[in-house]
DNA sequence: TATATTAACGTTTTT
DNA sequence: CGTTAATATA
């Protein structure tokens, strides 16, 4: 149907404006489609993949579709296959980065010296491995710590430097300046202890593909060959090895399409570079270079402010988002309150009404910088029981169950496996602790094989002691055994069955801490998601790289997350909170970066406010409690950046901002809250210093300023000399009901505030109002 | 070898 | 203030 010359446009075309139509037929050729927050980008993409597909430009195996995230990715194949059906689930090669990298490198890994069966480290792998490294090198842990060699490695990774490329100066900046100990040395010794170990990080994914590539041109020739089309997704955040492996694919061809906003810009401290969007026209010359700046979600108020604060960014591309949609919308609002506590407890106030007027939970999000700001909103909403889901921390892989039952599996799917074998050798506790595992390690260096290896020659010798040689033994016959049964157990149920006989299941329920019964169920998921998959070696594969935590929980939720993660994101209300400096822009970006970095804290604000379709709310504390310190905070200067005819400025406090500029004024803080922002000098982070000099907490003047609101301070003040009453009829041991978290029981008692192991929910502490005693 | 105490530290985060 | 990691002790 494609094929003819219809008069109706094909059905992938439907509803798509003129650049966007344009981004989709200009399939020949390199092209730069900047598109603006919300301006139907991943819409485009899908229809000019459906669009090459479906006119049989080329078969899903050729085209290339790179994203950043797996979240990304999967969105994309989702909208792939509403679009062109079954043809998606033929894309071998739309992913993220890693994925399609990694597949490619299990092709070719003997040319780097790897076997396919490499395994991919993950950052805690990688940590242990440098550790070794530095302690190797006679470097003091405490003075340079591997994490900041680990940083450093990443950095150069990231820019597709090997360690013959590290520049000298950098180099030297790690390590005590006696020979060995430099940083690229270091890098060298890493890199050879991964090949050793048969192991590749994340990084090490591209840049042995890069390497590849420069050393066996018939294999680059071959991929060229393959890829009919290349498409980038959020390419203002590829770094500079991206770039190269893009570039390097894109040579012959030149059909590559490149989707970015340079104003969403955000990870540049992960080695992103902004500046591929420029370099494009010119590493491409002819490049078309389409932009979309039709905004499709927010109202205009909305656009109008993000513009308005956007445009204090020098050096952008240029780009001015619009909206058909002249219905008026409501200013941005900027609240202004005594402190986090109140944040929270306005947040949540505004939240409830907001349902109330018939608008879903998840239709709503908290904004924060940093992870920190989730707490106070946390303890609010636990306590008024407002559904919440804080996005972000810990992904499942990363939990350290599933890391010991993926060792277990590891090392009974490669039993040379020395990292997966060092993790969970002496988990479940079996007697083998550091002296067994120095002895190991030993006969491992003296015969120059992986630690498996040298454990089974130990166990007929006398070096361990009789107790460890027997515990080793037994550990090691197991072992066989697991790898016999492999061959007949479907892999699910061998993961059982390991997870069983280890004693690993056991470990746990013996465990009376509240995270017990989490991570049981946690290792009953594993095992229920490795049946999805075809092998043990595919489910591994896939776990490394793609696996994630999607809270499979349907109900409705009101979203906590930074602004990093709600990228790509929107929803109907958003609450920018915390916007003080200090806290955004963070101070600590801005000591570290100066105006580069003050521009990227901009871009996010950039990005937090275009999250939101109907309301955005901006709020800011004149106090906050960072790292246990009462803290004087000064409304972030983004919020005077933002065109005043599009907000709208209020205050909960008594007498509102005027009378707050004069308790700014009285409290030594020094600024008027909506005027020029004093910049910090010395050292230590801005707020520490805005605390010394004097800040509400300690401050009888701002206390009373603010009395008949009732502030936190002195409500804690209280709490002092008072001590809150608790109800008499709880005691510790008490069962007890909550309407949100159910069942548990009363752990300690403080004031009239309760913590309560719940049966389901885990620990937490709650207002004792709130649960019901059972029985 | 396992547990208790203390010291240090404290953005953003994907793969 | 709370958490984590490293060290001291039973």
């Amino acid at each position: 149907m494609a094929s003819s010359p219809a008069l109706t446009s094909p059905a992938w075309l439907d509803g798509l404006n003129p650049p966007q139509r344009q981004a989709v037929l200009t399939t020949e050729g390199p092209v730069l489609i900047l598109a603006g927050a919300g301006t139907g980008k991943t819409r485009a993409l899908t229809a000019r993949l459906a669009h090459i597909l479906y006119s049989r430009l080329a078969w899903p195996s050729e085209v290339l579709a790179v994203t950043f995230t797996n979240k990304a990715a999967r969105e994309m194949r989702h909208r792939m296959e509403m679009l062109v059906g079954e043809m998606a689930e033929g894309m071998p090669f739309l992913g993220t980065f890693h994925a399609i990298a990694a597949r490619m490198l299990r092709r070719h890994a003997g040319l780097v010296g790897l076997d396919a069966n490499f395994t991919i480290l993950d950052t805690d792998d990688q940590l242990r491995l440098l550790k070794q490294v530095v302690a190797e090198a006679g470097l003091e842990e405490k003075r340079w710590p591997a994490k900041q060699l680990a940083g450093m490695i990443d950095r150069w990774k990231n820019r597709g430097e090997l360690p013959t490329d590290v520049p000298p100066g950098e180099s030297l900046s790690f390590g005590d300046g006696t020979p060995g100990t430099a940083g690229a040395t270091l890098y060298a010794r890493y890199q050879q202890r991964l090949a050793a170990l048969n192991a590749a990080d994340f990084g090490d994914l591209l840049l042995h593909m890069l390497t590849i590539f420069d050393q066996h041109p018939d294999v680059l020739a071959e991929w060229r060959k393959r890829f009919k089309y290349i498409l980038v997704d959020e390419y203002q955040d590829t770094n500079s090895a991206q770039y190269r492996w893009l570039t390097l694919l894109a040579a012959d061809r030149r059909n590559i399409a490149c989707v970015g906003d340079d104003d969403q810009s955000i990870y540049s401290w992960r080695g992103a570079e902004v500046a591929n969007i420029l370099r494009f026209e010119k590493d491409f010359p002819g490049a078309t270079v389409i932009k979309l700046e039709q905004n499709y979600r927010s109202t205009a108020p909305i656009l109008a402010a993000a513009n308005g604060l956007i445009a204090h960014n020098k050096g952008r591309i240029g780009k001015a988002l619009f909206t058909g949609d002249t219905s008026a919308g409501e200013p941005i609002k900027v609240i202004g309150v005594w402190d986090g506590p109140e944040e929270a407890r306005l947040v949540g106030d505004k939240a409830e009404q907001l349902a109330r007027d018939g608008s879903s939970l998840n239709d709503m999000a908290i904004l924060v910088r940093a992870q920190f700001q989730t707490r106070a909103f946390e303890d609010r909403f636990v306590s008024i029981g407002l559904p919440y889901k804080i996005v972000g921390g810990f992904r499942f892989y990363e939990r350290a169950e599933i890391r010991d039952a993926l060792a277990y599996l590891r090392i009974v799917a490669s039993p040379n496996d020395a990292l997966a074998f060092e993790r969970i050798v002496n988990v479940p506790k079996r007697g083998l602790g550091d002296k067994a595992m120095g002895a190991l390690h030993a006969q491992a260096r003296r015969m120059d094989r992986p630690l498996p290896q040298a454990a089974a020659s130990l166990v007929d010798t006398d070096e361990l002691t009789p107790a460890a040689r027997r515990s080793l033994k037994a550990f090691l016959a197991d072992l066989a055994r697991w790898r016999e049964q492999a061959a007949d157990l479907p892999h699910a149920e061998l993961a059982r069955v390991i997870l069983e006989e280890s004693g690993y299941v056991a470990m746990w329920q013996a465990d009376k801490s509240v995270e017990a019964d989490g991570r049981l169920e946690n290792l009953i998921e594993l095992t229920r998601a490795m049946a999805d998959y075809p092998s043990l070696t595919a489910f591994l594969e896939h776990v490394s790289l793609v696996m994630d935590n999607d809270a499979n929980d349907a109900s409705e939720k009101l979203t906590i997350m930074t602004l990093h993660a709600a990228k790509g994101l929107e929803f109907d209300h958003v609450f920018l909170v915390g916007w003080e400096e200090g806290v955004f822009p963070s101070q600590r970006a801005m000591d570290e970066g100066g105006t580069k970095a003050l521009e990227e804290e901009r871009r996010l604000a950039y990005v937090g406010i275009t999250r939101a379709r109907r309301s955005a709310t901006i709020i800011h504390a004149a106090n906050r409690q960072i790292y246990g310190q009462w803290t004087a905070a000064i409304p972030s200067r983004f919020i005077s950046e933002i065109p005043p005819a599009h907000v709208d400025v209020s205050s909960t406090m008594s007498g509102g901002p005027s009378l707050w500029r004069a308790a700014l004024a009285n409290s030594g803080a020094g600024g008027d809250p909506f005027g020029d922002v004093q910049r910090g000098t010395g050292r230590g982070p801005g707020w520490a210093r805005a605390a010394q000099h004097g800040g509400f907490a300690r401050d009888a003047g701002g206390g009373r300023l603010a009395a008949n609101r009732t502030p936190a301070i002195e409500v804690r003040a209280s709490a002092v000399s008072v001590g809150l009453k608790g109800r008499s009829d709880v005691a510790v041991g008490a069962r007890v009901f909550h309407t949100k978290f159910g069942n548990g029981t009363v752990t300690a008692i403080d004031g009239n505030k309760l913590e309560i192991d719940f049966e389901h929910a885990g620990a937490k502490r709650v207002l004792d109002s709130f649960i019901e005693i059972v029985g």
